[in-house]
DNA sequence: GTGGTCTAGACCACT
DNA sequence: GTGGTCTAGACCACC
């Protein structure tokens, strides 16, 4: 598995593996319906303790990201559901505006930001196309 | 001082005084040169214990964004210093890369993030002009 | 057969078809006397696994709903048998407790809850003159 | 506290912390801004280890029972915030169809019900009024 | 085989 | 002092 968890860095492990697969999903590297590897494989391929792997499984299933099936695996969801839709919203226009704030310390105007912004985007789309 | 805290969140509360000063200095609330409360008279203020305090205002003045005159006080500082340029770019791509994985969840397009974006910088923007 | 499982769901399978099939009996869609498919019959029908119908099967037939007759096959029972009378009506009792606890965080009045209830039994009774 | 766990019961310790702890906010016996023991302390109080007290308070969190302020302690919120409020009613719909199932096997009428559950409103306000 | 729970004991960030 | 995270290793229910 692609997944690089850095134990150093100051995010938890579990924070690591959640963000990472959520990004996989997001980028169609992990499709609807595909079997994860198991806690105990998991735990093996990237040498972390089980239990920080199971959290992280944990948090990805009540986010409804992943959907476990008892006794034969853990999924990727078939369906999205976003529960706090209004809230995670919020939390989006939050983050722009420390993006605002930020830019100004490195004196980037908002044209510079929005220009950078696309700029990503065409990264992330491209990204995907080449699979 | 309109420093708004709120012990509830997750987010350390000398994190949000770092925060909230720094957007007060982006959104000219706060201008270079101004002089802030002390640690003890902020403390007393909003009712925090003075370590918090002070930790924050260490962290703003190892950015660049305060500057302690000794015996003076401590001030907005005159001119904006960027330490770490790159690193702080390369940070703020990754914020928008998340941004965009949010944004799948959420079922919104790159277009519709865009106007987001947009929305928020109108916003922003006329908040300043209305002072 | 009707049985709707629901692997992903976090009640054990063995769980859902005892509900289920207690459900039917309790409205009338299976009469006493009827026969049950076989557990290899009802395990393709339905593509679980056979030991996980076996043991449904068999904990209905410890709860009385199911008689099992050597040879023949197995049928709903003819007689209701209470076992553990008082011990199932405490259990009823500590559910409506249950009802009461989950009200108060969604605000709901004892008002409230008991003209839901007698709405629940309402469309309860409905359903069974239906047929 | 008055917290009674049972190890040996199927439901999970922490489980039982939870329901307790909610069920002591409904009947008022804590009260918002009530400060609850430390982790620590009510792992030595039940004897539990501190991770089940924690998996416990966090999970209570999530559901908005709890406000963890940083370094301070546990505290009851002081606002009932209700997520997922439809989810929740329909669970509730769905136990009280539970009820009248089960009621059927031990041949009680939808009125014996209802009258039953007159009386458990009865005695759970009894209970509050006592204090 | 799967994930869920629990214990014991350690380290760290925050106040 | 507080809670949050992580490890190691164990047991159990479910399929």
């Amino acid at each position: 598995m692609w997944l690089d968890v850095d134990p150093r860095s100051s995010t938890p492990i579990y924070q690591q593996i959640v963000d990472q697969i959520k990004e996989a999903v997001a980028r169609k590297v992990l499709q609807p319906g595909d079997k994860l590897p198991s806690v105990r494989e998991l735990s093996a391929m990237i040498t972390i303790n089980p239990n920080t792997i199971a959290k992280a499984y944990q948090q990805l299933e009540r986010e409804g990201v992943l959907e476990v099936l008892r006794g034969r695996g853990t999924f990727i969801a078939e369906r999205i559901v976003h529960v706090n839709r209004e809230e995670r919203l919020r939390q989006i226009r939050e983050t722009m505006e420390k993006l605002l704030i930020e830019a100004h310390y490195l004196q980037l105007t908002t044209d510079d930001l929005m220009e950078l912004f696309k700029e990503v985007i065409r990264q992330w789309k491209q990204g995907k196309e080449e699979r």
